[in-house]
DNA sequence: GCCGAGTGCAAGTAACTACTTGCCTGTAAG
DNA sequence: CTTACAGGCAAGTAGTTACTTGCACTCGGC
């Protein structure tokens, strides 16, 4: 066994998730952690100080990934970076849940998971215009250039929706995870105006994007 | 001031999107309300039955409207669609939050919001087929065709992101609202395959879309 | 051998929870 | 005028909550 600290936060961190912060009494965790429910305030003072740190160490963990610079295989890049996020966010999605829900009453607890969202979007933003500048765009004058940065948003967006509530609405997402993650690259690829020549990834491991037509060649 | 029993129920549902049915005690609903606490007993014989109550009336007010059969306008009837639905997500935000959190201890509760999601991308589903019924879309052979379910996901997912969290994550989002529904119909329009000759609705407002480029023409 | 840190156990506190009982009052219909 | 009833008020119940105190045990380092 690992020592009674680590197994208490950890224990803290599964109880809230499970039923939030007023529903994670300090018995309930104790007893999850197999500790005395003393132990727990001789460690942390407080049951508020003790998920304090819960939520304050969960943000810690959470770094947004940063896409390739320079690119080189945008859908086999944009793919890898989305299903790195899913995966993610899908690992925690019943904390991720309860922290927004409880967002009014703990309003720091959220900063990190906003924060974390916004570097998302910020990131993907950058990579755009990477991708711009290494001529991967069709030019701005046959796109919608203003559309973008919502583009940019869009994808986050979607994917967070997916992550988060795949499994409380199956029949909603057409296809597995993997499929749709495909899909919703190439949607976004296409809305930032992507060159039809880099849709087929060199890389690609899902076939169906292989027989993808030429869009006005 | 209305009757009691309705008093109740509106500050019923106000308590449980802020605090959650743990947060929402029957005191405070009661305080609320401006009613004794017994009133509420008498009423609805206990705090579970009355937070019942309070989902299953809720649910039944939602009811996701249906898009236009012929369609006439894709670019200012989805703007329409998608400006409803956010108006409407928005305004019951924190009590979807909640529900949403609470989907682990209260399973029935959320069917609606479910099913409201699960009805909203198939009626946005059936729309496309009767656009292309019209000869609104390019043909399939110059589109990635097997895309469209999920464009159908990914416009209805971004919305419920944009509406539940544009309040807590306001750098996240480029623009105003309504700004961003317009962009996101473009994308999704452009994800589906709409003629390009069909972007510029006759009933848009936002003159940004006016000076929309060809796009291979 | 001993000492102190870390932990467990028994018992208890004050506050809060959902919920009950009994009684009183205002009101509106018969 | 009476009567029925909806609602308010006072008081109280049993259970749960976070948190405290006091005491005993164990185990590694000196």
């Amino acid at each position: 066994m690992t020592d009674p600290r680590t197994r208490i936060i950890e224990a803290a961190a599964r109880c809230y998730a499970l039923s939030g912060s007023r529903g994670a009494t300090t018995r309930r965790i104790a007893e999850e952690a197999g500790v005395n429910e003393i132990t727990l305030f001789r460690h942390f003072g407080s049951k508020e100080a003790l998920l304090d740190l819960v939520v304050r160490e969960w943000g810690a963990m959470q770094e947004p990934p940063s896409l390739p610079d320079p690119p080189v295989d945008p859908i086999a890049e944009l793919t890898a970076w989305v299903r790195h996020q899913h995966e993610e966010i899908s690992k925690w999605r019943t904390f991720i849940r309860r922290t927004l829900a409880e967002q009014a009453e703990h309003p720091d607890a959220i900063k990190t998971t906003c924060d974390s969202s916004t570097y998302s979007s910020a990131h993907l933003h950058a990579y755009v215009e990477r991708l711009r500048e290494h001529g991967f765009l069709l030019p701005a004058s046959v796109r919608r250039a203003q559309d973008t940065p919502h583009a940019c948003v869009m994808l986050p967006a979607t994917l967070f929706t997916d992550a988060l509530w795949r499994d409380l609405m199956p029949t909603m997402f057409a296809g597995t995870a993997e499929e749709s993650i495909a899909a919703y690259v190439r949607l976004f690829a296409q809305g930032i105006g992507l060159r039809e020549e880099y849709f087929s990834s060199s890389t690609a491991e899902a076939g169906a994007s292989g027989d993808a037509l030429r869009l006005a060649s």
